[in-house]
RNA sequence: GCUGGCGUAGCUCAGCUGGUAGAGCAACGGUUUCGUAAACCGUAGGUCGUCGGUUCAAAUCCGACCGCUAGCUCCA
């Protein structure tokens, strides 16, 4: 057996005795936090026994982010252990932007006890523990962890299969459970911060016992730590439920737990997407319906909801009878379907509907408005023969299109396949799915497929647009169903003469208008285009002279459909654009004496400030056609 | 629903270990008539989430409830 191995390091290959460490190698990157050989990130102490390629590993690639991450986790453990030895660890892993621990303790946490155990993880830092991996046995980890009566790694540990490396890592007198890799030394972790503490179930059953979980994050050095907590902090002045409330846009109130109060700016930009929704539907031959919201439970039972939706649904009894408030409205759009005879010409039917929802959700999710008990959707069923599946899939996929592309939102689409207690014909099925997907490759649509996901009733697409956080929303959602024109006895005659059921096609591009609005909200930062923007102008002018001037011009505005209101408080002019440019207002027309001899407004842009004197007609002509709907 | 945290004026927040509330902004009144991100003076505004308990005395301590929140769970 050769003594030595050839490891690969930055394109020179160069020999060392077989068993070398990595943190022993000659150049070795100082800020190195892992290893990463041939395909696996491994600590830096790990033996090398094997020829191959040797790449450092840092904070700033992901993967040795997420080993220093982890082993941060691990000083939250050891700190925890130390101030409260009777504490028993659960399970500990790196998150994207930080980590948590799940430990079982004796008594519920303060703030002021995450200040103690952040001090104390500093002073193990301080320490700098060596931390060394070990190889055990079955027996030897159970006795190490039931000696020190951590119940939860017994358990972890039972779950190991024979055969596989039951391995541990220890620092000091703290020896932890764990795959590994880790860091080299307790040292490395220059910054630490605990950001909050909650609740979390053991293996995440409510039947077991609850833990706490301690979130938190690390950097390598203080500095960066404080740039994060000020992205953090940015991020969370784009909150939508710190925004709303800010620009006025709506509220929530404790008499109504989970529906939204919408005030005047907010329900401006709501029946704006509305219309917008309405516009580009009325166009691709949609046709709009109000129809009840308070249906017999006989309806909800002869759907299907009541064995797969009642505990979600509103129910109220009245006369001996029990109704329910509609969740969605496709039991709705159904009935009405089946309110004639329908030929075969009448198909696609593709009916609209943006009436209220609601859906009762547990009191612990509500969630601003991405998580609502009341909603409204832009919904729509279309009605249509199995040959048509095709044609109008592609249809909605190119409606979806033009709606997300409107507001900047890449999109992925995700195709979630039969599950395994699907109802309906499997040929059926079989066809369906096909078609679906060779529509995705006919639009030229990457997509994953989630296997065994799609609903009883049928497969489905979920389409999840990324905001300009980077963050991913699942939105649109559509479905095929085959099951609900069974369940509700829906037909149409064919060109023969005979009765056939036709499928229907659940579909939402917007999904909830509330949630969505949500979304918008963070992904603007509250600054909504001009064709969005509750108030698309406002008129400032400089001096009460020039109020008749603004108010003409404000009337000018309105008549061509232009959102404008003026400022006509007694205020400097300077006050008034501060607080336009505040309420993130995309155009102010500041009117002066000069203005007003000149018949010109002083164009001033939220984006790019002052843009001098514009004629005046020619400016509202201008400011028309920047305003108009992206209905292409 | 479960576990933690939080709840003081419209908003942001102060109020130490109990001695019945305070600032800034906003609002309102007046003065000022002003050219691209905050003029000046004044006034008013709160049963401290609700209910109950401890106490001579509760925003402050305890309990229950409501709401919000971080998670867990759920999600046709």
């Amino acid at each position: 057996m050769e003594q030595e191995v050839q490891i690969d390091l930055e394109g020179e290959i160069r020999r060392f005795p077989r068993g070398v460490r990595a943190v022993d190698l000659p150049d070795r990157d100082p800020e190195a936090v892992a290893a990463w050989i041939d395909g696996q990130v491994v600590d830096l102490k790990r033996p090398i026994t094997k020829d191959g390629a040797l790449q450092w590993l840092t904070f700033d690639d992901s993967s040795g982010r997420l080993v220093f991450r982890h082993s941060s986790a691990h000083l939250l453990a050891q700190a925890v252990k130390r101030l409260w030895p009777e504490a028993k660890l659960g399970t500990g892993p790196a998150l994207d932007d930080g980590f948590y621990y799940d430990i079982w303790l004796p008594s519920p946490l303060s703030e002021a006890d995450l200040a103690r155990i952040e001090a104390e993880m500093r002073r193990i830092a301080a320490e700098n523990l060596s931390i060394e991996r070990l190889e055990l046995t079955r027996e030897e980890a159970n006795q190490i962890f039931s000696e020190r009566g951590e119940e939860f790694k017994l358990q972890i540990v039972e779950r190991i299969p024979d055969g596989a490396v039951i391995s541990a890592y220890r620092q000091g007198d703290f020896v932890d459970l764990c795959a590994g890799p880790h860091l080299p030394a307790t040292g490395l972790i220059g910054a630490v911060k605990l950001t909050n503490v909650s609740g979390a179930y053991w293996r995440g059953d409510e039947k077991n016992p609850m833990m706490t979980r301690i979130y938190g994050t690390s950097f390598p050095t203080e500095d960066a730590l404080n740039q994060h907590l000020e992205r953090v902090e940015e991020a969370k002045q784009r909150d939508h439920r710190k925004l709303g409330p800010q620009l006025d846009l709506f509220s929530f109130k404790e008499e109504a737990p989970g529906f939204t109060f919408w005030h005047p700016k907010g329900y401006q930009l709501y029946r704006t997407l509305e219309e917008f929704s309405r516009r580009l539907q009325q166009e691709r031959g949609y046709q709009e319906v109000s129809t009840p919201w308070i249906y017999r439970a006989g309806l909800w039972q002869r759907s299907g909801h009541w064995d797969h939706y009642r505990d979600n649904m509103f129910l109220v009894e009245r006369e001996d009878e029990v109704l329910g408030v509609k969740p969605m409205n496709c039991p709705g759009h159904a009935l009405l379907f089946k309110g004639d005879i329908r030929s075969y010409r009448d198909l696609p039917m593709r009916l609209a509907e943006y009436g209220p929802l609601s859906r009762f959700e547990r009191s612990g999710t509500l969630h601003g408005l991405l998580r609502v008990r009341g909603f409204h959707q832009d919904d729509a069923h279309l009605f249509v023969r199995e040959d048509q599946i095709n044609q109008e899939m592609f249809g909605v996929l190119d409606l979806m299109d033009v709606v997300y592309r409107a507001f900047g939102l890449p999109y992925e689409v995700v195709f979630s396949t039969r599950p395994d207690d699907y109802m309906g014909d499997l040929a059926l099925w079989d066809k369906a799915e096909a078609e679906l997907e060779q529509v995705l490759r006919d639009r030229g649509l990457k997509y994953q497929i989630n296997p065994k996901d799609g609903a009883f009733y049928g497969p489905k697409l979920d389409i999840a647009a990324i905001d300009s956080l980077g963050r991913r929303w699942q939105l649109a959602t559509i479905q095929l169903d085959f099951q609900l024109p069974e369940n509700l006895d829906l037909h149409y005659v064919d060109s023969e003469g005979q009765l056939r059921r036709p499928v229907m096609i659940h579909r939402a591009i917007m999904g909830s208008l509330e949630r969505f609005i949500g979304i918008l909200v963070e992904h603007y930062g509250g600054a909504f285009p001009l064709w969005l923007a509750p108030v698309q102008a406002r008129i400032i002018p400089i001096t009460d002279q020039q109020t008749s001037y603004a108010e003409e011009i404000r009337r000018k505005l309105i008549r061509h459909g232009i959102r404008a209101e003026v400022d006509s408080r007694n205020q400097k002019m300077g006050y008034k654009i501060r607080e336009a440019q505040l309420e993130k207002i995309p155009r102010m027309l500041v009117v002066g004496g000069r203005d007003q001899e000149n018949h010109t407004v002083s164009v001033r842009t939220r984006e790019q400030g002052d843009l001098g004197a514009k004629p005046w007609p020619d400016y509202l002509h201008q400011l028309v056609e920047e305003a108009e709907m992206p209905l292409a």
